[in-house]
DNA sequence: TGGGGTTAT
DNA sequence: ATAACCC
C-alpha cells in the first residue's frame, strides 16, 4: 500500500515573497498584496501585526496602519516565478505536479530507490531525518518504510535549498506516502520548515482537521451536504455507513470522500506540463453598456494574445465569461459561452497579435449577445476571456517537453 | 472576496 | 456549459 514517497511543497506568502524579491527595499516592512478591496496575502511581518490573507483593505489598515500596500492584479510576475520554480523542481525528478501558483507535488518514489541502494552498497545503516518528524513519533531504521520516507527528508530539504538559493523562495514541505497526506502534513510547521508523516501517525494527521471541509477534496458544497446527513467531523465520516453515503453523494464522490477520510489517497502525481488554458479577468462594481463591455473585453484581449505569443502554441476554442450582478445570494453565479477560433484566423496566432484583436472582439462580442439582451438593461461585475484547446504548431518542437527549457525570456511585452 | 487554474459530468 | 474542486 504504502509504497510511494511523495514531496508537497509549499511557498510562504508566494505573492508578497515575489513582490519583497521585486522591492528590496519593502523587505523588513510589512507588506500587503492587494487585489481590488481585498489584501490577498501579506508578508509575515504584517501577519505578526495581525493582517490575514483574504483580509479587507480596511480591516487591513486598521489593524496595521503602517502596513504597506502594492496592487497584484496583474499576475504576470507571479505567474512566471511560479513556473520557475516547477522548473526547477523539473530538474531534479519528472513528476512534478502544480496546484495553483504556489504549491508542486513530486512523486520523489524513484530518486529514493536510487539513493537507498547507494546506501546499501556503501554499507551505511546511519539515516538521519531532515527536519521534523509529524507526532514526534520514533524512527525505525529497521523498517524500511521509514528509512524511505527519511531518505525522502533529505530530498525534500535539498528540493527547498535550491529553490532557495537559486529563486530567492522559501517555502514548506511535507513529505509521505500519498499526495492527501504530503499536503496536510506540509503545513504543520509554519514557515520555511518541512515534516516527514510516518505511517503509524497517520489517523492523528486526519483527526486533528477538525472539520471536513479541511479535507482537501471536500470542498463548501459537498460539506453542506455532508453536514445535512449529520457529518461534521473526519470521525463522523469514516464511521457513516457507506450505502447512505453512496446514495447521497453518488458512488464515485462517496468512495472517494471517504477513502480521504482515511488518508487513503491512490491518485497519481500527474505532471502538468504547459497550461492547457490562458484566462484573464477583471472584476468591478458596475459595467452596463456595450461599449464599455467592448472596451473591457479589448483590454482583457490584448494581454492574453501577448500571453499566447509568447507560448507560442495555438488555441482552437475561445470563451467568454461573465458575471451578473444580484443582490440576492451574493452567490458566484457565472455564466460563459464559448466557441472554435474561425479556422481562418488560428494561423495568425503565430505572428504579431494586432491583426487578430478586431475579428476576435467580433466573436466576443457574438457571444455576449448570445447571454445578454443589449436591449434590455444589464448591471455586470465580471468578465473573464479564455483561450484553450492548445495546439502545437505543427513539427516545430514547442510541446510539453521543450516547453520549460524554452524561451523564458522575451521582451517583456503590452502587460496592463 | 481576487484572479487565476483543473477535472468530471 | 456548468459545477465542482484547488490555490
Amino acid at each position: 500500500a504504502g509504497r510511494r514517497v511523495i514531496a508537497h511543497l509549499d511557498l510562504d506568502c508566494f505573492y508578497a515573497q515575489v513582490e519583497m524579491i521585486r522591492h528590496p527595499e519593502l523587505t523588513d516592512k510589512p507588506l500587503g498584496v492587494q487585489q481590488k478591496n481585498l489584501v490577498v496575502t501579506c508578508n509575515y511581518e504584517a501577519r505578526k501585526r495581525g493582517v490575514k490573507k483574504l483580509m479587507s483593505v480596511k480591516d487591513a489598515k486598521e489593524m496595521c496602519p503602517q502596513l504597506i500596500l502594492v496592487n497584484g492584479e496583474d499576475l504576470t510576475p507571479y505567474r512566471e516565478m511560479s513556473y520557475k520554480v516547477t522548473e526547477l523542481l523539473g530538474e531534479f525528478c519528472p513528476l512534478v505536479e502544480r496546484l495553483g501558483f504556489d504549491e508542486n507535488f513530486v512523486d520523489i518514489t524513484e530518486v529514493v530507490e536510487k539513493r537507498l541502494k547507494e546506501l546499501q552498497q556503501s554499507g551505511c545503516s546511519g539515516v538521519c531525518v531532515s527536519g521534523h518528524v509529524y507526532n514526534n513519533q520514533a524512527i525505525d531504521l529497521q523498517d524500511t518504510t521509514h528509512v524511505r520516507l527519511i531518505i525522502g527528508s533529505q530530498i525534500a530539504e535539498e528540493l527547498r535549498e535550491a529553490v532557495c538559493t537559486r529563486l530567492g523562495l522559501t517555502g514548506c514541505a511535507g513529505i509521505a506516502s500519498n499526495k492527501l497526506l504530503a499536503k496536510l502534513v506540509s503545513g504543520t510547521f509554519k514557515p520555511n520548515q518541512q515534516t516527514v508523516l510516518l505511517p503509524e501517525s497517520c489517523q492523528e494527521l486526519v483527526h486533528s482537521l477538525d472539520h471536513i471541509q479541511k479535507v482537501p477534496g471536500i470542498g463548501y458544497k459537498t460539506a453542506k451536504r455532508l453536514e445535512t446527513l449529520g457529518v461534521r467531523s473526519v470521525c463522523d465520516l469514516q464511521a457513516f455507513p457507506a450505502a447512505v453515503l453512496e446514495k447521497e453523494l453518488g458512488v464515485s464522490i462517496a468512495q472517494r470522500i471517504q477513502k480521504l477520510s482515511y488518508g487513503e489517497d491512490d491518485s497519481p502525481v500527474t505532471p502538468s506540463g504547459p497550461p492547457q488554458s490562458f484566462s484573464d479577468e477583471d472584476s468591478f462594481k458596475k459595467c452596463s453598456s456595450e461599449v464599455e463591455v467592448k472596451e473591457k473585453i479589448e483590454q482583457l484581449l490584448r494581454s492574453l494574445l501577448d500571453r499566447i505569443y509568447r507560448d507560442g502554441r495555438q488555441p482552437r476554442t475561445i470563451r467568454l465569461t461573465l458575471r451578473q450582478f444580484s443582490a440576492t445570494e451574493k452567490g458566484f453565479h457565472r455564466e460563459s459561452r464559448q466557441c472554435p477560433i474561425p479556422p481562418h484566423l488560428i494561423h495568425r496566432f503565430g505572428k504579431e497579435s494586432s491583426n487578430l484583436i478586431s475579428p476576435l472582439l467580433d466573436v466576443l462580442m457574438k457571444l455576449f449577445r448570445k447571454m445578454i439582451d443589449v436591449d434590455l438593461p444589464f448591471h455586470l461585475t465580471l468578465l473573464s476571456v479564455c483561450f484553450s484547446n492548445l495546439k502545437d504548431l505543427p513539427s516545430s518542437k514547442k510541446g510539453s517537453i521543450g516547453f520549460y527549457l524554452k524561451q523564458m525570456s522575451l521582451p517583456s511585452g503590452s502587460g496592463k
